[in-house]
DNA sequence: GTGAAAGCGCTAACAG
DNA sequence: CTGTTAGCGCTTTCAC
């Protein structure tokens, strides 16, 4: 042992993997973004896998292309399991590795195939909040910046604000899709700015496409944002509570969500084969960037304000 | 081969490691922040060595604590490298490293030892750029707000601007620690906006601090960035040139930095052994947050401008 | 109890 | 040029 040490001898992981079949690797993939939501994300899983002996392999992919050809290179790594947030294209791969054996949970979006584990923000019940909201808040004309057609989570936030609007007998709702990028957002933004009626209430699908549509209508048409124009966004990310931003938008909860992923991977790993979805609620957090309804505001102890009266 | 992938072969990648002595993996340890320098760094990491064949095993650590208990485990899964963005107290690690071979790279820090590789903002550059900047502004009471005492980043900035502003007879410059944190700086901000004769000039040792410090000032103290006090930052985040935001800051460039750490990855790998230090220059990116000299601001082709003077 | 040996999946060197 | 074999560093089993 003193030689051992005295060398600086240290096992190796990798040879150890090989016959106890562990590597104590988790493969997780993620968009390029700059989405502030997937980062918080990735630190909390790296804190949280670490705390239980996992490391993390990083597979980035381009948002747009999807990721199905790197992520084939993750199961060569023999990695314990694999998480995937918001990557699009991937139900194919994800039932691939369920087959072989390696568990799988997605983060921040569903597949249609029931077999493999989700957890995901409460996309409907947002949305609808969100429509409910601004309703309360005395609004005519809506708009909705879309983000990736591909991705359930938009589809869901989409269909969602949609249907709310639609049963309360709301109809030529605008929409403009943002693709979940800022440039995107900003290119709606003038789109649907420039309009002889223009929206007085625009639902982005994500806080950072929410934050481009601020930039535009403030700096470029002169808006007076909460007062002329209202804007919610979706996911209640660090900068939405910053004064100067502050953006009305329904938080997704990401200590939980990340611990519901964990515990999906640890359940999995000892061998409960039942894939769950985990659907993790929120709230709508009340700030300035939208007129506040004359009711249905509540504050919590954290000083914070959230909406209430839709449920 | 019909076989191999009817029965989805998938070559051991591990297992082939340990005879290659290659795993094509490195390893890159990086603080927990929210800043979105790291971020983007990560991200950039991440695509730039997925395009040459490795794959990246990232390693997290609490910011202020530093690093080297979790670092040891870095090398028992036979990392090629190491990428070791701002860790605080990690340099006798990285020497470790370079001892037994594996090749590292400091990114956005600097070490004592010569023998271990960095790539670094220009520091000095900035700082004194940004003194200069403020001078020719016409400003009259100066701050600084801190980053982790424990950074080179922070001492070099620090010294660079102190050393400007007494070389041009200032003195009596505030200086509060915002520990590279946004509460922290908050805090900061909070000390030197509550006193009688308060700065009218504060620099922020990131643009994090910066933004947090903007906060305080308009929203607690209802001053006018960039009337009634100037903020100037460092690193030129993605969000500072939102206009609502339209910070002042001195750019250190990503992607040329993350090409340098490539370049001395890849030429460590193939032998040589020459450690390098590679400083990379910016450009003080000049927005409204601060208020604009005279004299001696310049504009680019793509719309932005910079601070000239000083060179 | 301690110690030797087999084998995880791959590659490299060597033999036919 | 194809086929066999040794061995990477570890754990586990089995013999002593």
């Amino acid at each position: 042992m003193a030689a051992a040490t005295q060398l600086g001898y240290r096992p190796n992981q990798i040879a150890r993997s090989l016959i106890t079949r562990r590597s104590n690797i988790i493969g997780v993939a993620m968009p390029n973004t700059g989405n502030p939501f997937y980062r918080n994300a990735l630190n909390a899983l790296s804190v949280e896998f670490a705390r239980i002996g996992y490391r993390i392999l990083l597979f980035t992919s381009d948002p747009v292309a999807g990721s199905d050809p790197i992520l084939a290179e993750v199961l060569r790594y023999q990695v314990d399991a694999v998480v995937l947030i918001s990557t699009s294209l991937s139900s194919h791969f994800a039932e691939e590795c369920m087959q072989i054996g390696v568990p799988v949970v997605l983060l921040n979006r569903r597949t249609d195939s029931a077999a493999v584990s989700s957890v995901t923000g409460d996309n409907t019940r947002g949305a609808r909040a969100i429509a409910a909201f601004l309703l309360a808040g005395g609004h005519r004309r809506f708009a909705y910046v879309a983000g990736l057609e591909t991705s359930s989570t938009n589809r869901d936030r989409e269909a969602a604000f949609f249907a709310a609007l639609a049963q309360a007998g709301v109809d030529g709702v605008e929409r403009q899709s943002g693709h979940y990028t800022a440039e995107g957002a900003a290119q709606a933004a003038r789109v649907l700015l420039a309009r002889r009626s223009r929206p007085d209430a625009i639902f982005c699908a994500n806080d950072d496409m929410a934050f481009a549509v601020m930039n535009v209508a403030r700096a470029e048409y002169g808006l007076d944002i909460g007062k002329t124009l209202s804007i919610v966004g979706f996911d209640d990310t660090d900068l939405a509570a910053w004064p100067m931003l502050d953006l009305t938008s329904y938080a997704q909860p990401v200590q939980p969500m990340v611990a519901h992923v964990l515990e999906s991977i640890v359940a999995q790993l000892e061998g409960g084969v039942q894939a769950t979805h985990h659907v993790v609620r929120g709230e709508l957090i009340v700030r300035r960037s939208a007129r506040r309804p004359s009711s249905g505001v509540e504050r919590l102890d954290d000083g914070r304000e959230i909406w209430r009266a839709s449920d």
